[in-house]
DNA sequence: ATTGGATATTTGCAAATGCATCTAATTCTG
DNA sequence: CAGAATTAGATGCATTTGCAAATATCCAAT
């Protein structure tokens, strides 16, 4: 009846990871998602010459064009100093632009060329494939579930405000 | 009453990234928390001396101890070549043993010693300190089924069947 | 207006990464 | 059972990465 062999004061309960299991350790599972999901695509990328930062930033820039460098860090998940020489390539290869922010002299806008548009637009079905492949078989009612969940997530951990 | 405008013949929706928006798109958001699930991580290991790779053998080593070096850089989400560099610094810092494989001479199985364990458990309160701030305020019914959802879309998108 | 501390971005550099390759061992096939 | 094809693991090497520092600008408080 009594639980004389847990020595412990704290009130949390310390539960170890085997105790979970690696299969329901969510970050876990995510991690193997996206480890894989990420090294399929940077597979397919990389004959048309596009590194993860590189399509990340693409991919971002086609939905919010004219952020500053580092709010496109944040949203493409890319180190800054990271993402500032992948947009060094991909402004040599004429697929976004830097412009002086003119409310401030420190920083750039972005912006995605024509010619990004229709990179990013000739990898997008490669995207939407991988994507599709994921939630098959997943009715829709348990995606958008699944994704409200992944948006509390994001709003618990996040430390910008976008 | 007619589609005159779209003059596309197969038969799936092309939908685009921005019809979609990256608020609703569950790769973007899986990417943007394990970004900073995997930076906030990397960061306090680092003081420890552990990096991505050696932190994530110790825990799945943790649970799932014996394995074959192929094997463990599948579920540690880690690219062999770079696991067989983070085993030898693990293996010189005494946390972990590989021992030849009864089996398979070409093979060797890795052993997690107990200075290992302990290593580990030493960091596992971080870890699962950022897993409950991931799931703060989120119902266990919630969870539960968000989990469940994660195991399907591994299953759909996995090579190996473990 | 001037100084001191924050912020945006770039860059130097050492360390980490991943691809391709190599060796050794195993399995398959005729 | 021989030879070919595959697999496990380690390693060479060029590239990429991320941290820290440098530069330039901005903002707040005196």
């Amino acid at each position: 009846m009594n639980q004389q062999s847990r020595p412990e004061s704290a009130p949390e309960i310390e539960t170890r990871l085997g105790e979970i299991g690696l299969q329901n350790f969510a970050p876990y599972l995510m991690n193997r998602i996206m480890g894989r999901y990420n090294a399929s695509l940077r597979a397919e990328m990389a004959s048309v010459g596009l590194s993860t930062p590189k399509m990340r930033a693409l991919a971002v820039l086609s939905v919010l064009d004219g952020l500053q460098i580092r709010q496109l860090a944040v949203y493409a998940v890319v180190e800054q100093s990271t993402l500032s020489r992948s947009l060094d390539a991909l402004e040599a290869e004429g697929l976004i632009r830097r412009s002086p922010d003119p409310a401030d002299n420190r920083a750039s806008r972005v912006h995605i060329t024509e010619a990004g548009r229709a990179a990013f637009e000739a990898v997008w079905p490669t995207m939407a494939q991988n994507y599709a492949r994921m939630f098959a078989g997943i009715p829709e009612a348990e995606r958008s579930a699944f994704v409200g969940t992944l948006q509390k997530i994001l709003h618990n951990i996040r430390k910008h405000d976008f």
